[in-house]
DNA sequence: GCCATAATACACCAAATGGTGTACTATAGA
DNA sequence: TCTATAGTACACCATTTGGTGTATTATGGC
């Protein structure tokens, strides 16, 4: 039985919470990558490369298909967005952000 | 000791994967609330309500000012942004993603 | 068949989280 | 001062996570 996060979005988030598990999906967002190749220089063991694996696939952020012997892992992008689109939510959030945007372009426009 | 979640950008993942704690900062986007305003119909003890918090506040997604029994909790958007960078680094999602951010910015300006 | 390799499964542990209940501190108001 | 209220601290527990090491499964190449 699974009593923590049980709503989509908290796997996402929880997903994305650890340096090793953003570090794959950089990795597989340029491309598919067997399971050694977003290991490699994580400094990871196996088992715990396995780990974080089932909880990026728990978030239904990535997906496999064997080949052989090698797990082709493949980047879903969906569950990002919705995360985002929780942030874009916050209007207050977002048009503090617009103004730093703004003021960029202001200056910008001012060849500063 | 703190093992876990060494990084700020963790710690911002890690808060926003719980229910209670997002709809906390869905309130306080809209201005600052005490702790009982902010509690108020999510069916969390006080107690749990408390470490909620400090989870919030860890990850610098809130400050507070006490003013007599009341604790004002103010919202602080910066680490969301650092996520929201975060998420908008992963250009083939961005692609993706972009037309709909548009035409959100668009709906935006016109008040709609 | 035999051996190497890719990857997971399992057992084990320390630490953190999610949750409850009770006690405590601080302040407001009568 | 007495009492009610806002909020935290603490003790306790089950579950999950982060991490290691070892065993196992599956496949490929010889």
């Amino acid at each position: 039985m699974v009593y923590y996060r049980e709503q989509p979005i908290d796997q996402t988030f929880f997903a994305l919470a650890h340096p090793v598990r953003r570090a794959v999906l950089e990795r597989l967002a340029e491309g598919d990558r067997t399971v050694a190749d977003v290991s490699a220089g994580l400094g990871e063991s196996p088992s715990q490369m396995t780990k974080h694996l089932q909880i990026l696939e728990r978030a239904a952020l990535l997906t496999r298909h064997k080949v052989g012997r090698f797990h082709q892992l493949h980047f879903e992008p969906k569950p990002l967005e919705d995360a985002m689109d929780w942030i874009i939510r916050h209007r207050q959030f977002w048009e503090s952000k617009f103004d730093a945007l703004e003021a960029y372009l202001h200056d910008l426009s001012e060849g500063k």
